[in-house]
DNA sequence: TTAATTAAGGATACATTTGTCTTCAATTAA
DNA sequence: TTAATTGAAGACAAATGTATCCTTAATTAA
């Protein structure tokens, strides 16, 4: 559905905000280690996240990295999907088309229709707050390690 | 959502299917101008689709072209989607993890669990002919040009 | 029958976008 | 001043999108 850039872009804010504060700031090292990214692409997405403070906030030099205000954990996800331009791929057509309505649907306009809104709304009206305490205050799953492996592999 | 690939051939099957038949096959000429896609991309994607009769059939030579049998036209939207391979989409975790599960949930699982079985559903039940038949039986939108224009653009 | 014509099939080249790495500059704490 | 860390630019790689050219198959006309 996303693009790799977006799905990076989700974990990371996700989990800097989850494990990130002033006091603790994160970096890019522990943080693409843990959301299972290469660490140089990422360092170039959360820069765009990170430009004139919009959502994710950094500091250089040691002791330095990323962390998340209490009032930007209220953004929407929509707001990261945002930044990254990459909003109307829950917006758009399903078949791509420019004038897609419901005066001038596409074949799959009318089955779809009951599907977008939910879609824009999980990311309009869910903040990054809502998400991480739905879940238990435990640990949150974001990479592809599992937690238990077998010997053999 | 979707690669263009797939938005194309969405739409070009949904025209052939409607359009086409073993009487008037339609032509990659006409198909590409109907649904607005570039001619000899277009081509490449109904190869893949006219393999081995797998969705559409094709005859080369004068009057040649592409068409739909009355068995193809009960097929499922998703059958496009496996054919080129991107199924995935619609099935994946929204973060891209591997192991997002009940038991191993990302952070979005729990929200969009209610929203990708009708995505599924949508693809998977709905056959070709149940979107064409669904609207009304005059025309069907399926390329950016309308209907009516303004004098001046 | 054969040749010419019309269409799809296939291979391949080219372009653009997306994903990834490398290198160096800027910043800041100690 | 030095070491740690992000910022920014650019090189490179891989995937996706697009065009070109030639081959193959079917029809039609000679």
């Amino acid at each position: 559905m996303f693009s790799k850039t977006t799905e990076y872009a989700l974990r990371a804010v996700l989990f800097i905000a989850k494990y990130g504060s002033v006091e603790n700031k994160l970096g890019i090292g522990p943080i693409s280690e843990a959301i299972d990214s290469p660490r140089s692409f990422t360092a170039k997405i959360l820069q765009k996240l990170t430009k004139d403070n919009a959502l994710i906030n950094s500091v250089t030099g040691p002791n330095g990295g990323f962390y998340l205000t209490a009032e930007a954990k209220k953004s929407s996800m929509m707001k990261i999907l945002e930044l990254l331009e990459e909003d109307t791929v829950i917006t758009k057509c399903v078949l791509g088309l420019q004038e897609c309505s419901e005066v001038n649907p596409c074949p799959m306009h009318h089955q779809y229709k009951h599907i977008k809104p939910q879609l824009i709304d999980l990311f309009e009206n869910k903040t990054i707050n809502d998400l991480l305490t739905e879940l238990d205050n435990t640990s949150i799953t974001l990479n592809n390690k599992l937690s238990i492996r077998r010997k053999k592999d």
